[in-house]
DNA sequence: GCCGACTAACCGCGCGGTTAGTAAACCGAC
DNA sequence: GTCGGTTTACTAACCGCGCGGTTAGTCGGC
């Protein structure tokens, strides 16, 4: 019923870490410092450290939380759709979509370089995996013929680029809502892939009828005051 | 004939400039030190402040070198383009082809936030009017109907953040040439944004032919001391 | 002898990270 | 209940390092 003291210590971990990806998705990496990241969250920087043991790993952090939700996509990519494009297409916009919800946007790969050599390595590791995934997605789909023959490799960077220039521009106080992107985006991915590609696009995002989205968004974490919260912690002597 | 001290120094300090584009581009501005670029050229730090006043104009310098070239390439693809699409394809092919060239591939927007306020703010007025002609572009293929009806702005995007994504994956040393890469890469966006798209692509990049191309390209300049270089500068009284 | 190019040595600042200490919540004994 | 000891969450103050930037001085072509 109430939370008990790890489930607390986990949520505000997880407000430290979309805290920190934010800067890190605005300013980079080492033009953040963890006294900025900390003053945001209205505490100083040696709490943080109850919560990663240091700054690369808030990093490191990022990355392993982007690629599950990744892989996650990918599966469900591959379950809910009918061709290699349609599987293609699911992926791409459940990842988008699922990234800007849950670390207000990730960097993905954007400063991998900035990583500790063995956290780099496993992440290079998984996202070759993952690029050779959608790569076959794209292949599979030119022998379905769904998808336009073409060079996979290409096609992927040109669509990985697009996709992770998003976290530099999308801002969600602005007149586009994360669904509406995310539909408009893969609807323009599936016209550049489709062997039979659609003869219109939407001519305004901004007013792209969402099916199943809660519209308005919610209006951001706006008294976010989650880390410096105290209280007691009743009925925590059982887990929930 | 011969270079005057003046011509040196403006190949030297285009060196620099090369130099620190290049490990902006891998490494980030933040996490570039200027011992690091000096070091790569062959000299100190303190040698640098001879061509740039500080780290900061380094980065504005580029810039600024890769506004130029947007300008001049949309002055090109506005002249030699026959209808909306091809203006906008050539423009961007054009303006590809030259960064990779000339500024090792330059980091375009990627750390406008690292620049001082009133270099940030040229850089933004500049951004913004190029952005503006991309999207005009568009338009006015909409409305010559070379391309696809859809929202300008978010097609301008998709294709910046393909363009830009190239600085982070391409290497000159890979399978694919500069100009094959932008051939390859115009022909997506070709498909992609044009009322009557292709049904194929090129299947590999690496076996494309390109019309006027020197193929395997200078091997990156190998033998680089273009620093630390003294001899005479026989003949430079008068202007070579 | 002058002047431009460059080096070696240095400076102060702000960063990531650490330490010692405080306040409050928790828990078992009675 | 309530009282003591323990644990958790956090702060204030501090440390050393490496950075951007500066200074004084050397070398060599003109």
């Amino acid at each position: 019923m109430f939370p008990t003291k790890a489930d607390v210590h986990g949520i505000k971990r997880q407000e430290v870490l979309r805290e920190a990806a934010s800067f890190f998705n605005f300013k980079g990496y080492h033009a953040t410092s963890l006294t900025e990241i900390a003053t945001s969250l209205g505490v100083t920087k040696a709490a943080l450290y109850h919560y990663f043991p240091n700054k690369n790993s808030l990093l490191a952090a990022c990355f392993e939380q982007a690629m599950d939700v990744a892989f996650a996509s990918l599966e469900r990519g591959r379950k809910e759709g009918k061709n290699g494009r349609d599987r293609l297409v699911l992926t791409i916009s459940g990842y988008v979509s699922q990234l800007i919800d849950e670390l207000n946007c990730c960097v993905v790969l954007m400063e991998e370089q900035a990583l500790e050599p063995g956290d780099r390595a496993k992440l290079v590791r998984q996202r070759d995996k993952f690029e050779r995934a959608l790569r076959a997605l794209v292949k599979e789909g030119i022998e379905d013929g769904s998808v336009v023959p073409c060079d996979p490799k290409l096609a992927i960077f040109v669509i990985l680029g697009a996709m992770n220039w998003v976290a530099k521009w999308f801002k969600p106080s602005g007149a586009w809502t994360p669904a509406q992107l995310t539909l408009a985006l893969s609807q323009i991915f599936e016209r550049a892939l489709s062997s039979t590609p659609a003869t219109a696009l939407p001519r305004d995002v901004g007013e792209l009828q969402v099916a199943g989205s809660r519209e308005p968004v919610k209006p951001a974490s706006a008294g976010k005051r989650v880390l410096t919260f105290t209280g007691p912690l009743r009925g925590n002597q059982n887990k929930k």
